[in-house]
DNA sequence: CGTATTTGACCGGCGC
DNA sequence: GCGCCGGTCAAATACG
């Protein structure tokens, strides 16, 4: 599997600078990256015209002055919900208590195949979280990440003739979600979106073990290296935008161990295909690590298939 | 039998 | 207001 690019959008410090460390032990060192030039962009008036949306596209944007917050992410001014950001990382689990409590009288009602008729709650302004997203070339569309997911939906893509693969992290009070789907230009590219941060540690890594994979020297002494990270956005989204969330390494793309642009994975199995249930051993980890890494590849076609997709 | 996946329906946001 | 679309739900089904 080839990491392609990695794409974060933007996260509010106080969500950012907790997400790593809530797979870690207290004792990991601290992170060297992950928050985006929030300073940049925490301030920044949320407004995002479409031109700024193609800019994006096309891979523009300067982070540092043009990208706007996402405002599904921060705690949007607009959104009456107060439950912050902070606590959005257990919404997902309050809502599903919310919505099995009220399933429990509706599954009387409900049609002879299942399928419910208006049963859902009600959720003003459900707030997202940040999403981080990166493409990986690999046969394998799930990857081993480390946790445990339960795919919850699959969806058609538009313009692709692959599916879009929704994915729930299984562990009880953390909702963590990612999408996984096949590029249309690219089959071989998998691009995988992780929404949320876990709220354990990662249960395929032995005590010891967890928190070692974010240093470089769990990934081979690799380190991804995102230039201009770019951010997904809510109108992005919605608009089914899939390549303006990917960002395109340049043909620059070096693989070492640079300070400031360095992102590290999110997770500790970060990177390892999916055979279900990988072997915990985190040295058997490593190793297989350095071998993916191995294969980082720049893309600089992604550019141009992005845009001739629009 | 417990757990994971499949899959059509439903919901809500957004653009026109 | 309507239709489109992404995302989610949950019963049925598959799988171990």
């Amino acid at each position: 599997m080839d990491l392609l690019g990695i794409h974060q959008d933007f996260v509010a410090p106080s969500l950012f600078d907790s997400f790593q460390p809530s797979i870690l032990p207290p004792s990991s060192p601290p992170l060297p990256v992950f928050h985006h030039h929030d300073d940049d962009i925490l301030h920044e008036p949320h407004t995002y015209s479409k031109q700024q949306h193609l800019n994006h596209q096309a891979g523009l944007l300067s982070p540092a002055s043009t990208v706007p917050e996402s405002s599904e992410v921060l705690n949007n001014p607009a959104t009456p919900n107060s439950s912050s950001i902070s606590s959005s990382s257990n919404e997902l689990a309050a809502n599903d208590e919310q919505t099995k409590a009220g399933d429990d009288e509706d599954k009387t009602k409900k049609p002879l195949m299942g399928f419910r008729l208006k049963p859902k709650k009600k959720n003003p302004k459900r707030q997202r979280e940040p999403r981080f997203a990166f493409m990986t070339k690999s046969d394998i569309d799930h990857l081993d990440d480390g946790y445990r997911w339960r795919k919850y939906g699959q969806k058609a893509v538009k313009n692709s003739p692959y599916p879009r693969s929704y994915y729930r992290c299984t562990t009880a009070g953390c909702g963590v979600k990612k999408r996984v789907e096949r590029s249309s230009d690219d089959p071989t590219i998998v691009v995988t979106t992780y929404e949320g941060q876990h709220t354990h540690p990662c249960p395929m890594m032995p005590r010891g073990a967890i928190g070692i994979a974010p240093d470089s020297s769990a990934f081979g002494a690799s380190s991804f290296i995102i230039p201009q990270p770019m951010y997904l956005n809510h109108q992005q989204q919605q608009q089914q935008q899939l390549q303006p969330y990917i960002y395109n390494s340049t043909p620059s793309l070096n693989i070492t161990t640079a300070s400031s642009n360095i992102i590290h994975p999110p997770f500790p199995g970060f990177l390892q295909e999916r055979p279900r249930f990988s072997n915990p051993n985190p040295s058997a980890l490593s190793h297989r690590d350095h071998g993916l890494l191995q294969d980082i590849v720049p893309s600089p076609m992604r550019t141009e298939a992005k845009e001739e997709d629009q």
